[in-house]
DNA sequence: CCATCAGTTCAAAATGAATTGAAGTCAGGT
DNA sequence: ACCTGACTTCAATTCATTTTGAACTGATGG
Protein backbone atom coordinates (compact mmCIF):
# COMPACT_ATOMS: atom_id res chain seq x y z
CA UNK A 1 0.00 0.00 0.00
CA UNK A 2 1.41 3.29 0.70
CA UNK A 3 5.17 3.72 0.50
CA UNK A 4 6.55 6.76 2.44
CA UNK A 5 2.88 8.37 3.59
CA UNK A 6 1.05 7.54 6.73
CA UNK A 7 -2.31 7.07 5.45
CA UNK A 8 -4.88 5.83 7.83
CA UNK A 9 -3.17 3.06 7.80
CA UNK A 10 -5.91 0.83 9.22
CA UNK A 11 -4.90 -2.25 7.01
CA UNK A 12 -5.84 -5.60 9.00
CA UNK A 13 -8.49 -4.07 11.77
CA UNK A 14 -11.94 -4.49 10.76
CA UNK A 15 -10.97 -5.47 7.45
CA UNK A 16 -13.11 -4.14 3.91
CA UNK A 17 -16.53 -3.24 4.39
CA UNK A 18 -17.64 -6.92 3.13
CA UNK A 19 -21.37 -6.97 3.83
CA UNK A 20 -22.96 -4.07 1.93
CA UNK A 21 -26.21 -4.10 -0.56
CA UNK A 22 -25.23 -4.26 -3.93
CA UNK A 23 -27.50 -1.10 -4.61
CA UNK A 24 -25.38 0.59 -1.89
CA UNK A 25 -22.06 -1.02 -3.48
CA UNK A 26 -19.61 2.06 -3.45
CA UNK A 27 -16.02 1.50 -4.60
CA UNK A 28 -14.44 0.61 -1.65
CA UNK A 29 -11.25 2.39 -2.95
CA UNK A 30 -11.65 5.57 -1.76
CA UNK A 31 -9.77 6.88 1.15
CA UNK A 32 -11.34 9.20 3.18
CA UNK A 33 -8.63 10.83 4.77
CA UNK A 34 -9.97 13.79 6.42
CA UNK A 35 -12.41 15.65 4.14
CA UNK A 36 -15.83 16.13 4.03
CA UNK A 37 -17.75 13.19 4.29
CA UNK A 38 -20.08 14.30 1.65
CA UNK A 39 -17.13 14.91 -0.68
CA UNK A 40 -16.52 11.54 -0.24
CA UNK A 41 -19.23 10.00 -0.41
CA UNK A 42 -19.53 11.71 -3.71
CA UNK A 43 -16.33 10.23 -5.06
CA UNK A 44 -17.54 6.54 -4.15
CA UNK A 45 -20.40 7.16 -6.23
CA UNK A 46 -18.71 8.47 -9.32
CA UNK A 47 -15.67 5.93 -9.39
CA UNK A 48 -18.22 3.22 -9.06
CA UNK A 49 -19.84 4.50 -11.67
CA UNK A 50 -16.95 4.53 -14.00
CA UNK A 51 -16.05 1.29 -12.36
CA UNK A 52 -19.23 -0.45 -13.66
CA UNK A 53 -18.60 0.96 -16.85
CA UNK A 54 -15.24 -0.21 -17.33
CA UNK A 55 -16.42 -3.49 -16.79
CA UNK A 56 -18.02 -3.54 -19.72
CA UNK A 57 -15.52 -2.12 -21.74
CA UNK A 58 -13.28 -4.62 -20.31
CA UNK A 59 -10.85 -2.08 -18.79
CA UNK A 60 -9.09 -2.55 -15.54
CA UNK A 61 -10.25 -1.15 -12.20
CA UNK A 62 -7.63 0.36 -11.23
CA UNK A 63 -7.91 2.56 -14.45
CA UNK A 64 -11.52 3.40 -13.86
CA UNK A 65 -10.79 4.54 -10.04
CA UNK A 66 -8.57 7.24 -11.54
CA UNK A 67 -10.58 8.47 -14.21
CA UNK A 68 -13.82 8.58 -12.21
CA UNK A 69 -11.74 10.05 -9.30
CA UNK A 70 -10.32 13.08 -11.63
CA UNK A 71 -13.39 12.97 -12.85
CA UNK A 72 -15.50 13.90 -9.83
CA UNK A 73 -13.05 16.20 -8.70
CA UNK A 74 -13.51 20.04 -9.59
CA UNK A 75 -10.01 20.70 -9.72
CA UNK A 76 -7.01 18.68 -11.38
CA UNK A 77 -5.62 16.37 -9.13
CA UNK A 78 -2.09 15.16 -9.00
CA UNK A 79 0.11 12.32 -8.55
CA UNK A 80 0.23 12.58 -4.84
CA UNK A 81 -3.89 13.79 -4.77
CA UNK A 82 -4.66 10.16 -6.08
CA UNK A 83 -2.09 8.50 -3.90
CA UNK A 84 -4.02 10.02 -0.84
CA UNK A 85 -7.68 9.40 -1.99
CA UNK A 86 -7.56 6.22 -3.66
CA UNK A 87 -6.46 3.46 -1.90
CA UNK A 88 -4.11 1.35 -4.95
CA UNK A 89 -0.40 1.29 -4.86
CA UNK A 90 1.46 3.48 -6.26
CA UNK A 91 2.70 1.41 -9.59
CA UNK A 92 -0.88 1.06 -10.38
CA UNK A 93 -1.57 4.59 -10.00
CA UNK A 94 1.52 5.26 -12.11
CA UNK A 95 0.03 3.01 -14.76
CA UNK A 96 -3.07 3.88 -14.55
CA UNK A 97 -2.40 7.59 -14.85
CA UNK A 98 0.11 6.15 -18.16
CA UNK A 99 -2.91 4.72 -19.70
CA UNK A 100 -5.38 7.37 -19.27
CA UNK A 101 -2.85 10.08 -20.68
CA UNK A 102 -1.99 8.04 -23.91
CA UNK A 103 -6.00 7.23 -24.45
CA UNK A 104 -6.20 10.74 -24.06
CA UNK A 105 -8.96 10.36 -21.07
CA UNK A 106 -6.58 12.65 -18.70
CA UNK A 107 -5.72 15.91 -20.02
CA UNK A 108 -2.25 17.35 -17.93
CA UNK A 109 -2.62 20.69 -16.83
CA UNK A 110 0.42 22.75 -16.91
CA UNK A 111 1.69 23.76 -13.14
CA UNK A 112 -0.13 26.64 -12.81
CA UNK A 113 -2.23 27.21 -9.38
CA UNK A 114 -0.30 25.64 -7.07
CA UNK A 115 -2.09 25.93 -4.29
CA UNK A 116 -5.03 23.64 -4.75
CA UNK A 117 -6.83 25.35 -1.70
CA UNK A 118 -4.98 22.21 0.77
CA UNK A 119 -2.24 22.97 2.24
CA UNK A 120 1.01 22.15 -0.26
CA UNK A 121 4.39 22.62 1.58
CA UNK A 122 6.94 21.64 -0.58
CA UNK A 123 6.39 22.46 -4.18
CA UNK A 124 8.10 19.56 -6.31
CA UNK A 125 7.67 18.70 -9.88
CA UNK A 126 3.85 17.62 -10.50
CA UNK A 127 1.85 17.64 -12.63
CA UNK A 128 -2.24 17.84 -12.60
CA UNK A 129 -4.53 16.08 -14.35
CA UNK A 130 -8.12 16.55 -14.85
CA UNK A 131 -10.52 13.96 -17.27
CA UNK A 132 -11.06 15.23 -20.62
CA UNK A 133 -14.67 15.45 -21.00
CA UNK A 134 -14.87 14.92 -24.89
CA UNK A 135 -15.97 11.10 -24.00
CA UNK A 136 -16.82 10.64 -27.59
CA UNK A 137 -12.83 10.68 -28.71
CA UNK A 138 -12.46 7.50 -26.53
CA UNK A 139 -15.29 6.16 -27.61
CA UNK A 140 -13.72 6.77 -31.12
CA UNK A 141 -10.80 5.41 -30.69
CA UNK A 142 -11.73 2.27 -28.67
CA UNK A 143 -14.04 1.67 -31.40
CA UNK A 144 -11.54 1.87 -33.84
CA UNK A 145 -8.84 -0.14 -32.11
CA UNK A 146 -11.25 -3.03 -31.09
CA UNK A 147 -13.62 -3.42 -33.40
CA UNK A 148 -12.11 -2.14 -36.71
CA UNK A 149 -8.71 -4.02 -35.72
CA UNK A 150 -10.57 -7.06 -35.33
CA UNK A 151 -13.15 -6.61 -38.20
CA UNK A 152 -9.79 -6.23 -40.01
CA UNK A 153 -8.04 -9.21 -39.48
CA UNK A 154 -11.70 -11.16 -39.99
CA UNK A 155 -11.61 -9.72 -43.38
CA UNK A 156 -8.40 -11.80 -43.43
CA UNK A 157 -9.87 -15.34 -41.65
CA UNK A 158 -12.87 -15.43 -44.18
CA UNK A 159 -10.63 -15.16 -46.98
CA UNK A 160 -8.63 -18.01 -45.67
CA UNK A 161 -11.91 -20.07 -44.86
CA UNK A 162 -13.22 -19.69 -47.89
CA UNK A 163 -10.07 -20.92 -49.51
CA UNK A 164 -10.06 -23.92 -47.16
CA UNK A 165 -13.60 -25.68 -47.96
CA UNK A 166 -12.47 -28.96 -48.50
CA UNK A 167 -14.61 -30.53 -52.29
CA UNK A 168 -16.28 -32.94 -50.60
CA UNK A 169 -19.97 -33.53 -50.60
CA UNK A 170 -20.58 -30.85 -47.95
CA UNK A 171 -18.47 -28.16 -50.01
CA UNK A 172 -22.25 -26.22 -50.80
CA UNK A 173 -23.50 -26.17 -47.84
CA UNK A 174 -20.05 -25.13 -45.95
CA UNK A 175 -19.68 -22.32 -49.12
CA UNK A 176 -23.44 -21.54 -48.06
CA UNK A 177 -22.45 -21.09 -44.46
CA UNK A 178 -19.08 -19.02 -45.52
CA UNK A 179 -21.77 -16.46 -47.36
CA UNK A 180 -23.80 -16.10 -44.16
CA UNK A 181 -20.68 -15.29 -42.18
CA UNK A 182 -19.57 -12.43 -44.42
CA UNK A 183 -22.88 -10.89 -44.98
CA UNK A 184 -22.70 -10.61 -40.74
CA UNK A 185 -19.10 -9.01 -41.48
CA UNK A 186 -20.14 -6.42 -44.11
CA UNK A 187 -23.32 -5.93 -41.47
CA UNK A 188 -21.11 -5.02 -38.92
CA UNK A 189 -18.07 -3.01 -40.87
CA UNK A 190 -21.07 -0.86 -42.02
CA UNK A 191 -22.32 -0.30 -38.64
CA UNK A 192 -19.21 1.29 -37.39
CA UNK A 193 -19.50 4.10 -39.10
CA UNK A 194 -22.62 4.92 -38.17
CA UNK A 195 -22.45 4.44 -34.76
CA UNK A 196 -19.33 7.02 -34.85
CA UNK A 197 -21.69 9.44 -36.52
CA UNK A 198 -23.81 9.05 -34.41
CA UNK A 199 -21.04 10.20 -31.33
CA UNK A 200 -20.32 13.10 -33.15
CA UNK A 201 -24.27 14.47 -32.20
CA UNK A 202 -23.38 15.13 -28.76
CA UNK B 1 -7.15 -34.27 -22.19
CA UNK B 2 -7.83 -37.41 -23.94
CA UNK B 3 -10.46 -39.46 -21.31
CA UNK B 4 -10.45 -42.56 -22.90
CA UNK B 5 -9.69 -42.11 -26.43
CA UNK B 6 -6.28 -43.10 -27.95
CA UNK B 7 -6.18 -39.55 -29.76
CA UNK B 8 -2.83 -39.41 -31.80
CA UNK B 9 -1.43 -38.24 -28.65
CA UNK B 10 2.07 -37.24 -29.93
CA UNK B 11 2.20 -34.29 -27.05
CA UNK B 12 6.07 -33.96 -26.51
CA UNK B 13 7.51 -35.12 -29.63
CA UNK B 14 8.01 -31.50 -31.63
CA UNK B 15 6.09 -29.36 -29.44
CA UNK B 16 3.37 -26.96 -29.96
CA UNK B 17 3.86 -25.32 -33.69
CA UNK B 18 5.40 -22.23 -32.12
CA UNK B 19 6.70 -20.77 -34.81
CA UNK B 20 3.64 -20.15 -36.47
CA UNK B 21 2.95 -16.72 -38.42
CA UNK B 22 0.22 -14.93 -36.74
CA UNK B 23 -1.34 -15.25 -40.39
CA UNK B 24 -1.28 -18.91 -40.07
CA UNK B 25 -2.91 -19.23 -36.36
CA UNK B 26 -4.56 -22.30 -36.18
CA UNK B 27 -6.71 -23.21 -33.40
CA UNK B 28 -4.18 -25.57 -32.00
CA UNK B 29 -7.51 -27.51 -30.65
CA UNK B 30 -8.29 -30.05 -33.31
CA UNK B 31 -7.68 -33.71 -33.29
CA UNK B 32 -7.01 -34.73 -36.58
CA UNK B 33 -8.23 -38.68 -35.97
CA UNK B 34 -7.93 -39.81 -39.70
CA UNK B 35 -10.68 -37.56 -41.21
CA UNK B 36 -8.99 -35.72 -44.24
CA UNK B 37 -6.52 -33.33 -43.96
CA UNK B 38 -8.58 -30.79 -45.69
CA UNK B 39 -11.14 -31.14 -43.75
CA UNK B 40 -9.52 -30.75 -40.67
CA UNK B 41 -7.61 -27.68 -41.77
CA UNK B 42 -11.13 -26.44 -42.87
CA UNK B 43 -12.05 -26.82 -39.09
CA UNK B 44 -8.94 -25.32 -37.51
CA UNK B 45 -9.16 -22.18 -39.72
CA UNK B 46 -13.35 -21.57 -38.95
CA UNK B 47 -12.62 -22.70 -35.37
CA UNK B 48 -9.81 -20.16 -35.51
CA UNK B 49 -12.34 -18.01 -36.45
CA UNK B 50 -14.37 -18.03 -33.90
CA UNK B 51 -11.84 -18.24 -31.17
CA UNK B 52 -10.20 -14.82 -32.41
CA UNK B 53 -14.21 -13.44 -32.38
CA UNK B 54 -14.75 -14.75 -29.23
CA UNK B 55 -12.18 -12.56 -27.44
CA UNK B 56 -13.78 -9.32 -28.03
CA UNK B 57 -17.31 -10.59 -26.76
CA UNK B 58 -15.72 -11.90 -23.48
CA UNK B 59 -16.71 -15.45 -24.75
CA UNK B 60 -14.62 -18.32 -22.93
CA UNK B 61 -12.41 -19.99 -25.76
CA UNK B 62 -13.28 -23.81 -25.24
CA UNK B 63 -17.02 -22.30 -25.92
CA UNK B 64 -16.27 -20.60 -29.01
CA UNK B 65 -14.37 -23.59 -30.62
CA UNK B 66 -17.55 -25.79 -30.12
CA UNK B 67 -19.32 -23.56 -31.65
CA UNK B 68 -16.55 -23.18 -34.42
CA UNK B 69 -16.61 -27.13 -34.92
CA UNK B 70 -20.49 -27.11 -35.11
CA UNK B 71 -20.20 -23.86 -37.71
CA UNK B 72 -18.04 -25.96 -39.53
CA UNK B 73 -19.54 -28.97 -39.62
CA UNK B 74 -21.91 -29.55 -42.66
CA UNK B 75 -23.65 -32.41 -40.33
CA UNK B 76 -24.97 -31.93 -37.22
CA UNK B 77 -22.38 -33.44 -34.52
CA UNK B 78 -22.71 -34.95 -31.53
CA UNK B 79 -21.36 -34.78 -28.06
CA UNK B 80 -18.85 -37.80 -28.81
CA UNK B 81 -18.16 -36.13 -32.21
CA UNK B 82 -16.98 -32.89 -30.89
CA UNK B 83 -15.13 -35.14 -28.38
CA UNK B 84 -13.09 -36.55 -30.69
CA UNK B 85 -12.51 -33.76 -33.09
CA UNK B 86 -11.36 -31.09 -30.21
CA UNK B 87 -8.65 -31.46 -27.90
CA UNK B 88 -10.84 -30.37 -24.93
CA UNK B 89 -12.23 -31.81 -21.68
CA UNK B 90 -15.05 -33.58 -21.26
CA UNK B 91 -15.90 -31.28 -18.73
CA UNK B 92 -15.67 -28.19 -20.63
CA UNK B 93 -17.88 -29.76 -23.72
CA UNK B 94 -20.90 -30.44 -21.63
CA UNK B 95 -20.92 -27.10 -19.60
CA UNK B 96 -19.82 -25.69 -23.54
CA UNK B 97 -22.92 -27.05 -24.77
CA UNK B 98 -25.31 -26.18 -22.47
CA UNK B 99 -24.05 -22.37 -22.87
CA UNK B 100 -24.30 -22.67 -26.32
CA UNK B 101 -27.70 -24.52 -25.57
CA UNK B 102 -28.93 -21.79 -23.69
CA UNK B 103 -27.86 -18.63 -25.25
CA UNK B 104 -29.42 -20.38 -28.28
CA UNK B 105 -26.09 -20.28 -30.49
CA UNK B 106 -26.71 -24.27 -31.02
CA UNK B 107 -29.91 -26.20 -31.96
CA UNK B 108 -30.59 -29.75 -30.83
CA UNK B 109 -31.35 -32.02 -33.54
CA UNK B 110 -33.98 -34.57 -32.57
CA UNK B 111 -31.81 -37.63 -33.01
CA UNK B 112 -33.12 -38.61 -36.58
CA UNK B 113 -30.54 -39.56 -39.23
CA UNK B 114 -28.54 -41.68 -37.21
CA UNK B 115 -25.53 -43.09 -39.92
CA UNK B 116 -23.63 -39.69 -39.95
CA UNK B 117 -21.71 -41.41 -42.89
CA UNK B 118 -18.91 -42.43 -40.19
CA UNK B 119 -19.35 -45.44 -38.34
CA UNK B 120 -21.39 -45.53 -35.10
CA UNK B 121 -20.99 -48.93 -34.27
CA UNK B 122 -23.55 -48.76 -30.79
CA UNK B 123 -26.57 -46.40 -31.12
CA UNK B 124 -27.22 -44.73 -27.64
CA UNK B 125 -29.02 -42.01 -26.87
CA UNK B 126 -27.71 -38.98 -29.01
CA UNK B 127 -28.33 -35.68 -29.13
CA UNK B 128 -26.60 -33.91 -32.40
CA UNK B 129 -26.14 -30.13 -32.38
CA UNK B 130 -26.00 -27.59 -35.31
CA UNK B 131 -25.37 -24.17 -35.17
CA UNK B 132 -28.13 -21.27 -35.25
CA UNK B 133 -27.04 -19.28 -38.31
CA UNK B 134 -29.40 -16.72 -36.88
CA UNK B 135 -26.23 -14.33 -35.84
CA UNK B 136 -28.35 -11.47 -35.06
CA UNK B 137 -30.32 -12.93 -32.41
CA UNK B 138 -27.39 -14.22 -30.58
CA UNK B 139 -26.24 -10.44 -31.44
CA UNK B 140 -29.55 -9.11 -30.03
CA UNK B 141 -29.47 -11.19 -27.04
CA UNK B 142 -25.92 -10.02 -26.41
CA UNK B 143 -27.18 -6.62 -26.39
CA UNK B 144 -29.53 -6.64 -24.32
CA UNK B 145 -28.14 -8.44 -21.79
CA UNK B 146 -24.67 -6.91 -21.68
CA UNK B 147 -25.37 -3.14 -22.74
CA UNK B 148 -28.92 -3.06 -22.13
CA UNK B 149 -28.33 -4.06 -18.51
CA UNK B 150 -25.62 -1.86 -18.09
CA UNK B 151 -27.33 1.14 -19.27
CA UNK B 152 -29.92 0.47 -17.34
CA UNK B 153 -27.79 0.31 -13.72
CA UNK B 154 -25.80 3.91 -15.48
CA UNK B 155 -29.63 5.16 -14.82
CA UNK B 156 -29.70 4.63 -11.31
CA UNK B 157 -26.36 5.42 -10.38
CA UNK B 158 -26.81 9.05 -12.50
CA UNK B 159 -29.64 9.57 -10.23
CA UNK B 160 -27.56 8.50 -7.01
CA UNK B 161 -24.50 10.65 -8.36
CA UNK B 162 -26.57 13.77 -9.25
CA UNK B 163 -27.98 13.52 -5.42
CA UNK B 164 -24.74 13.00 -4.22
CA UNK B 165 -22.91 16.11 -5.35
CA UNK B 166 -21.59 17.98 -2.51
CA UNK B 167 -22.77 21.51 -1.40
CA UNK B 168 -19.38 23.38 -1.83
CA UNK B 169 -17.87 25.79 -3.70
CA UNK B 170 -17.64 23.11 -6.34
CA UNK B 171 -20.99 22.45 -6.86
CA UNK B 172 -21.74 24.27 -10.15
CA UNK B 173 -18.71 22.34 -11.84
CA UNK B 174 -19.30 19.08 -11.25
CA UNK B 175 -22.92 19.11 -11.91
CA UNK B 176 -22.00 20.25 -15.44
CA UNK B 177 -20.04 17.05 -15.42
CA UNK B 178 -22.39 15.12 -14.39
CA UNK B 179 -24.79 16.70 -17.51
CA UNK B 180 -22.27 15.92 -19.31
CA UNK B 181 -22.29 12.32 -18.57
CA UNK B 182 -25.79 12.34 -18.40
CA UNK B 183 -25.87 13.36 -21.93
CA UNK B 184 -23.39 10.19 -23.10
CA UNK B 185 -25.59 8.05 -20.98
CA UNK B 186 -28.35 9.23 -23.33
CA UNK B 187 -26.99 9.00 -26.12
CA UNK B 188 -26.00 5.27 -25.99
CA UNK B 189 -29.61 4.33 -24.94
CA UNK B 190 -30.70 6.14 -28.39
CA UNK B 191 -27.89 3.87 -30.09
CA UNK B 192 -28.97 0.82 -28.53
CA UNK B 193 -32.03 0.50 -31.19
CA UNK B 194 -30.45 2.03 -33.91
CA UNK B 195 -27.97 -1.28 -33.80
CA UNK B 196 -31.13 -3.36 -33.27
CA UNK B 197 -32.28 -2.23 -36.46
CA UNK B 198 -29.33 -2.43 -38.20
CA UNK B 199 -28.94 -5.98 -37.33
CA UNK B 200 -32.72 -6.45 -38.59
CA UNK B 201 -31.25 -6.57 -42.16
CA UNK B 202 -29.22 -9.54 -42.81
C1' DC C 1 -29.09 -56.68 -10.27
C1' DC C 2 -24.80 -55.63 -12.17
C1' DA C 3 -21.95 -53.67 -15.90
C1' DT C 4 -21.33 -50.22 -19.14
C1' DC C 5 -21.70 -46.37 -21.75
C1' DA C 6 -23.06 -41.21 -22.26
C1' DG C 7 -23.05 -37.32 -20.24
C1' DT C 8 -22.96 -34.11 -15.89
C1' DT C 9 -21.15 -32.00 -11.84
C1' DC C 10 -18.00 -29.68 -9.11
C1' DA C 11 -13.72 -29.23 -6.32
C1' DA C 12 -9.06 -28.55 -7.51
C1' DA C 13 -5.44 -27.14 -10.93
C1' DA C 14 -4.04 -24.17 -14.53
C1' DT C 15 -4.11 -19.96 -16.86
C1' DG C 16 -3.96 -15.23 -17.54
C1' DA C 17 -4.60 -10.51 -16.08
C1' DA C 18 -4.27 -6.88 -12.65
C1' DT C 19 -1.99 -5.38 -8.59
C1' DT C 20 1.54 -4.86 -5.45
C1' DG C 21 6.00 -3.81 -3.47
C1' DA C 22 10.38 -2.72 -3.51
C1' DA C 23 14.36 -1.40 -5.98
C1' DG C 24 15.56 2.04 -9.41
C1' DT C 25 15.65 6.77 -11.78
C1' DC C 26 15.65 11.46 -12.02
C1' DA C 27 15.21 16.41 -10.53
C1' DG C 28 16.04 19.74 -7.29
C1' DG C 29 17.78 21.34 -2.97
C1' DT C 30 21.71 21.84 0.38
C1' DA D 1 28.65 15.48 -4.41
C1' DC D 2 25.00 13.78 -1.74
C1' DC D 3 20.21 13.59 -0.03
C1' DT D 4 15.38 13.55 -0.49
C1' DG D 5 11.13 12.98 -2.28
C1' DA D 6 8.30 12.12 -6.59
C1' DC D 7 7.49 9.09 -9.68
C1' DT D 8 8.64 4.54 -12.68
C1' DT D 9 9.60 -0.03 -13.58
C1' DC D 10 9.02 -4.73 -13.41
C1' DA D 11 9.32 -9.37 -11.13
C1' DA D 12 6.52 -11.61 -7.91
C1' DT D 13 1.98 -12.12 -5.96
C1' DT D 14 -2.87 -12.15 -5.88
C1' DC D 15 -7.16 -12.56 -7.95
C1' DA D 16 -10.66 -14.07 -11.27
C1' DT D 17 -11.81 -17.17 -14.69
C1' DT D 18 -11.52 -21.19 -17.30
C1' DT D 19 -10.32 -25.91 -17.67
C1' DT D 20 -9.56 -30.29 -16.03
C1' DG D 21 -10.32 -34.80 -13.93
C1' DA D 22 -12.51 -37.90 -11.49
C1' DA D 23 -16.44 -39.18 -9.00
C1' DC D 24 -21.36 -39.37 -9.94
C1' DT D 25 -26.14 -40.01 -12.27
C1' DG D 26 -29.05 -42.38 -14.88
C1' DA D 27 -30.39 -45.02 -18.74
C1' DT D 28 -29.78 -49.59 -21.31
C1' DG D 29 -29.24 -54.11 -21.73
C1' DG D 30 -27.41 -58.55 -20.47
Amino acid sequence: MGVAATKSADTGTMGTPAGLSAATRTSGLINPGQRPAAVVHFEETVVGFFLDAAEILGVPKSVAAIYGLCFASAEPLSFADINDRLDISQGSISQGLRVLREMGALRVVPVEATETGVASPETRRREFFTPDLELRKLASRWIEQRLEKQLQAGKGRLQAMKEAVPADASARERKARLKYLESWHRQSRALVPVIKTFLKLT
